[in-house]
DNA sequence: CGTTGAGTTGATGGAACTCAAATAGCGTGG
DNA sequence: CCACGCTATTTGAGTTCCATCAACTCAACG
């Protein structure tokens, strides 16, 4: 139950293991309390592979699993506003996608693979009858399902009332900070997304992220070349984040 | 169990029941239920008057219960990069505070009273012990705390990638909107914020949102009198706030 | 009637958008 | 392996929008 054979052809981002994704917490508990048939096995617990580009499922689909991006990543997209979809969040490796349909059931973004994409699908109704029959796996769910609202948060914080370079510093400070907690080298990685999708995503233009990358390197703090990113000098790329 | 005695000088915004506060659906089940022991009284319903400017509870601060608004409005702010804060969210009348917190039961937030504000607060105990009574209740919280994360992602789609006037005009729609839903008259009322947390939340200035009311009240799409706003062709200025 | 604070209006500069052109990656097929 | 063509990305020049700073209005209040 750890590894997939992989058909990648492509050097695509780690691959995790089950003890980096954000499930884990959820099914630790669950583990515990009876270990025969609360096993991943006994979760009927299925692996799929979206290719990029393709939807994984559509706002206003009824929504029945969780997702837990194995490798890859993920864009999530509102719809409302814009006609191509705005970005709301990028999942990575190791995170987790669709927690907030599962009060509503029925979902409020299109989720499309940014890349060539590895899911675990988890039917909500497994985890559902997992948390009634303990209470320490319900609280974890509240848990998650609060902690799922705060990407938005942080994307809010991020843009909001910052110049072009503060959000680009800050973005690759996120992304850098994500991967490095899945266990990933969190200094030097490759940018699953173009241009449009981050510039989408900071509410800028494709021109002017990539002015801000050029600028970053000029200034030595870290080093790109098309979707590989190298970070040098966090420290200081921090203080251009938080425009100190 | 409706009223309380108002000390209010000025014209406050419309004083709210519980059959148009945001918990009922989740009282409701419970009350139905057991009739006895679950009413309002038994879950040890207060109520608390906030004067404008004071805080009711900071971030880092231990959140044991839900806030209500019934009048006043109560700002959200984000401490993490401003000095003074960054307005993530005003709770207007009807609306609740510090659900995202109860997963998590320490605050992110501070929650400041924008005007004197009236508020009901219910201990998170006794409806923790209720929805362990009631799947049903359960469920509704999952709802509402899922819910409780959308403000933001609205906000973010409000301001990202939008100009002044859209992001002003949007807002404005907004507020007129959940005030409508709670029953208040939507077409006029008062803004209970000043410019600067207006300008603040929309991640403007001061100065650019007195322009954008002047240049709406030009286009004969509102009026301003300071802090009274009227609506006078909402169809027109959701246009103008969706940049079509 | 002067003071105070919120709100409005005006003038100016800078940051980011727009349009346009140049360049670099990358897959494909010779 | 290299040339080709396509797309993504970078760079450049001009324009627009909003922040900034400053002056001004207005209402409330002693």
């Amino acid at each position: 139950m750890r590894d997939v054979a992989s058909t990648d052809r492509n050097a695509v981002p780690a691959r995790t293991g089950c003890e980096s994704c954000g499930l884990w917490r959820v099914c630790f508990p669950g583990l515990v309390a009876s270990a025969a048939e609360q096993r991943l096995n006994g979760m009927r617990l299925r692996r799929i592979r979206v290719p990029g580009g393709k939807t994984l499922y559509r706002s206003g689909d009824r929504v029945e699993s969780f997702y837990m991006i194995r490798s890859g990543c993920i864009k999530e997209l509102d719809d409302s506003h814009s006609r191509d979809g705005a970005v709301i969040n990028f999942a990575l490796p190791g995170e987790m996608l669709s927690l907030q349909c599962l009060g509503p059931a029925v979902s409020n973004t299109r989720t499309v693979a940014v890349e060539a994409s590895s899911l675990c699908v988890v039917p909500w109704d497994a985890f559902s009858e997992l948390g009634t029959r303990s209470p320490q796996v319900a609280a974890e769910f509240v848990r998650l399902i609060a902690r799922s609202g705060l990407a938005a948060r942080e994307l809010l914080t991020l843009i909001r009332d910052r110049e072009a370079i503060e959000r680009v510093s800050g973005f690759l400070l996120n992304v850098s900070a994500r991967l490095q907690s899945r266990g990933v080298r969190g200094r030097e990685f490759r940018l699953a997304m173009n241009r449009d999708d981050i510039a989408n995503y900071l509410g800028l233009r494709s021109e002017t992220v990539s002015r801000c990358f050029t600028e970053l390197a000029r200034r030595n703090l870290i080093r790109v070349r098309a979707k590989r990113v190298q970070i040098l000098n966090s420290p200081e790329l921090r203080k251009v984040s938080l425009n100190a």
